[in-house]
DNA sequence: TATTGACAGTTCTAAAATAGAACTTATGGT
DNA sequence: ACCATAAGTTCTATTTTAGAACTGTCAATA
């Protein structure tokens, strides 16, 4: 499979992983997050090549995640700013962060601790339902096929029976 | 920078980008908790060459994500579970499939539903703070350096000024 | 006027990762 | 003996990434 055709994929996970699933995507927006904006800032705080750090910038405006915006003409110059849809990028980023303050920290503790300014407390962030706002486990959550699924989605049929079933009709 | 060098950066989001930061892993973690086992399932489900579907398996297993189960002896074969760790990474699949939900959908709208158990409703995920339950923006979370920060962080000092003061140094 | 420095990239080569297909090993069934 | 199932491994060709050097604009300085 080519990377590209991920975004075309029928599936709302697949389609993210092509905007943020590559080894520096999430390290840039990490630094988007913490207020880095230009170039060489986020060239120097992150170590990565300044080519693919070309590369990625160019990426991740082309799917509308951050946005060029000048800040001096002559030489004209920009900066990187997150747009909504970038900004909404925000949950994903905490529960990456929170799974790694769990589970892939080192005796000397968290890295980060987060301060909710709102109530003033730390905090870890949790993730509930819309509707009843009970916290959300895997167990208690069942998939139904979406007016956006492609017939003899994985969701309906296990690779197993898919597999035979190929094997029949060819 | 090295791949294996993520691992051993003072930032949970790094180490778990170490974990789930390629093409395919994420994909592999979407069947599993869609119930998908065994090797030749990932396989036929994803289109994933043999070669790197055996190399991501054994990465995740390694991490401590997924675990090896023997389903049979003669000829001794095993299927791929998730451990609690692994459990754990629900959070982070929901808040990725949710942003493709909202932002990277096509028109016929979304491949799948989901359903809560608990209170038999279709839901969407909603990240809330733990302390007081509210929903989480990143401009309402300040953030701190916590133990295992390292001197000279990124979060205390902004890259233009640690350049500077590099300069200064060196 | 020539030089230096800041900034945002681009270009180059070598190394590493990935795609795609074929092959291996172990076993059970016909 | 022959085929099928299952879980990999091995191979070559292509693509991606790492790392360093280079380019182009402009401002400030010597």
């Amino acid at each position: 499979m080519k990377w590209d055709a991920l975004e075309e994929e029928p599936c709302s996970l697949a389609r993210t992983v092509a905007v943020i699933g590559d080894r520096w995507s999430l390290l840039i927006l990490r630094e988007c997050f913490l207020r880095i904006r230009r170039f060489d800032d986020f060239q120097a705080s992150l170590g990565i090549t300044r080519h693919l750090l070309a590369d990625r910038l160019k990426k991740l405006v082309r799917f509308g995640v951050l946005r060029k915006i000048p800040y001096q003409e002559a030489p004209k110059r920009y900066e990187y700013i997150l747009t909504q849809k970038g900004l909404d990028l925000y949950p994903i980023i905490m529960s990456i962060v929170h799974w790694g303050n769990v589970h892939m920290v080192d005796a000397r503790g968290r890295p980060l601790l987060h301060e909710h300014k709102t109530c003033g407390k730390m905090f870890d962030p949790v993730m509930v339902c819309s509707e009843c706002g009970a916290p959300l486990s895997a167990k208690h959550v069942h998939v139904h096929p979406g007016p956006g699924a492609r017939k003899s989605s994985p969701v309906h049929a296990s690779a197993r029976e898919r597999t035979k079933r190929t094997a029949e009709q060819g």
